[in-house]
DNA sequence: CAACGATTGGTGACGTGTCAACTATTCCGG
DNA sequence: CCGGAATAGTTGACACGTCACCAATCGTTG
């Protein structure tokens, strides 16, 4: 017998689903036209430059991103090949790869992150009072809970 | 001057971020495995249900999921495709189309429905009280409405 | 009615994400 | 030290989304 969601869940759920992918795609939008960058580009800048070596190993970074292996190996791909990321060789383990920022990728996410913060703060903070705030990081951090939680 | 993100709004973006990124994955992961449609799939053949009469013009669908022509018109070619919908001309307006369920779509909606909805149910709500649903429900309208204001 | 702008819907190119399979290396038990 | 399992990373095929552009048709105004 499936439980079919009530009301109050169908408001919260419909609104959810369409706030997320709107949200994503006017970030993206935004990002894109502002500074030539996708939102996955985005991620990958700042997780480098969050290193103070700004030098990762390959699965450190899709750790730290939470993404597959071979989407971060593609996406690398394109990266290097617009010149915002540099591959380098491993000297401890010949299978493994260092991955670190250019000059150019250094210098993209420096422009592109005032903006995006901006535009973050525009869309969401700036229309949520602290209760809400506090409320989506609590709705957050249950929900990853339940995802990561064995089935 | 770059307003940047306090603590407070740091936990709640991350967080969010990485619910929507993981919820979405295990979400089309779950409903893939189970019924061979995708979260995108499911969103049509919903909307086509909807109607009482199963037949819609391509604008009117558009508007409806919130999707840009040009992505639903690419989708309704692989869907129509995998038998899942057919097109059908307009007698009024020859430069039109409807859009209507296949009988193989509808068993595909049919039997996708339910487990999907359980998914939705044990990720999410199964994790929250009415208090944080109603939060949910309200965050998603003030960053909807944001969105759509104007610059 | 002729002309023109607006509307409906589709297309091709390209960037992105997933899955499954693959290569090269390292690790480890015997 | 040898042989197989595990690990690091890449690749190819394919589904998906966006952008820019196009063809056909409609409707309105002169």
């Amino acid at each position: 017998m499936t439980r079919w969601l009530d009301a109050r869940e169908q408001r919260a759920w419909r609104g959810y689903v369409a706030m997320q992918a709107q949200l994503n795609a006017e970030l993206h939008r935004r990002l894109q036209a502002e500074s030539g960058l996708s939102l996955a580009d985005f991620d990958v800048l700042v997780a480098l430059t969050d290193r103070a070596t700004e030098r990762m190993r390959v699965l450190e970074l899709a750790e730290a991103l939470q993404w597959e292996k071979s989407r971060l190996s593609h996406h690398l791909s394109r990266m290097q090949k617009r010149g915002l990321i540099e591959r380098e060789d491993c000297p401890d383990d010949a299978r493994g790869a260092f991955v670190l920022l250019s000059a150019e990728g250094r210098r993209a996410i420096d422009a592109a992150a005032p903006p995006h913060v901006e535009a973050v703060r525009e869309l969401v903070f700036d229309g949520l009072d602290d209760a809400d705030v506090d409320a989506l990081a609590r709705v957050a951090e249950a929900v990853l809970a339940r995802i990561a939680a064995p089935r």
